[in-house]
DNA sequence: CCAACTACTTTGCTATGCATGGTAGTATTT
DNA sequence: AAATACTACCATGCATAGCAAAGTAGTTGG
């Protein structure tokens, strides 16, 4: 229902829980899934893209549970990148809560 | 930039600058645009979808400043819909501080 | 060996915001 | 009176990101 909402915000959220440690993308799919309702088909092309333009690296590491798994690592384009988005939506989500403000009254 | 994030928002920030008064169009651009970074190329569009979908009634008045001005009037639907979009803002907005937190420590 | 789960990928659709350009009335400046 | 700026509205076509749906394949447990 709110799939405008999650416009942009998943990358952020992909590249901040990327920062303490690698991930695989499966793990990704279900540790966001806690919070927002998303796919894997919205998670995988986005992977792509982060790769594609420079802010994950990747490499593969069999499982003892299941298939190969392939971790990604933030880059530190990525890190600048993680930051910059950070502050972005800052800005942005405390702009919406003031606009907003104003109909709660 | 943040053009993604935009997405979605802009309908619950314009609903909710109606609930206590009409407002024109024009207005409303200008109201927005000190928050956020908008076009009327956004609001005009987006204006009439909320009308279609009959969230929002107009009528039109005479300026002594300009041209006519079309105001745009909260119906009792629209107010229902402002209410939903308000809750899910709420929540989505909270999911996504949660997650990102991950991130800052 | 079959079901359930893990794990990754691709294709085509949709919605929303935006750039761009257009029309026209009013006010201000020269 | 002409030129400029501002108010006010509208329409067209594009880009982007999320999603549904479907597929491939390895692993584990009964």
């Amino acid at each position: 229902m709110d799939t405008q909402f999650r416009k942009g915000v998943l990358e952020p959220c992909v590249l901040a829980l990327l920062r303490r440690r690698p991930r695989y993308g499966y793990e990704l799919v279900q540790e966001i899934r806690k919070s927002l309702d998303i796919t894997e088909g919205t998670v995988y092309p986005l992977l792509r893209r982060l790769k594609d333009e420079g802010y994950v690296e990747t490499f593969l590491k069999e499982s003892s549970e299941g298939p190969t798994r392939k971790y990604y690592t933030l880059t530190p384009r990525g890190k600048e990148r993680l930051a910059s988005l950070l502050g972005a939506w800052d800005v942005f989500s405390r702009s919406v809560d003031a606009l907003l403000k104003e109909a709660r009254r």
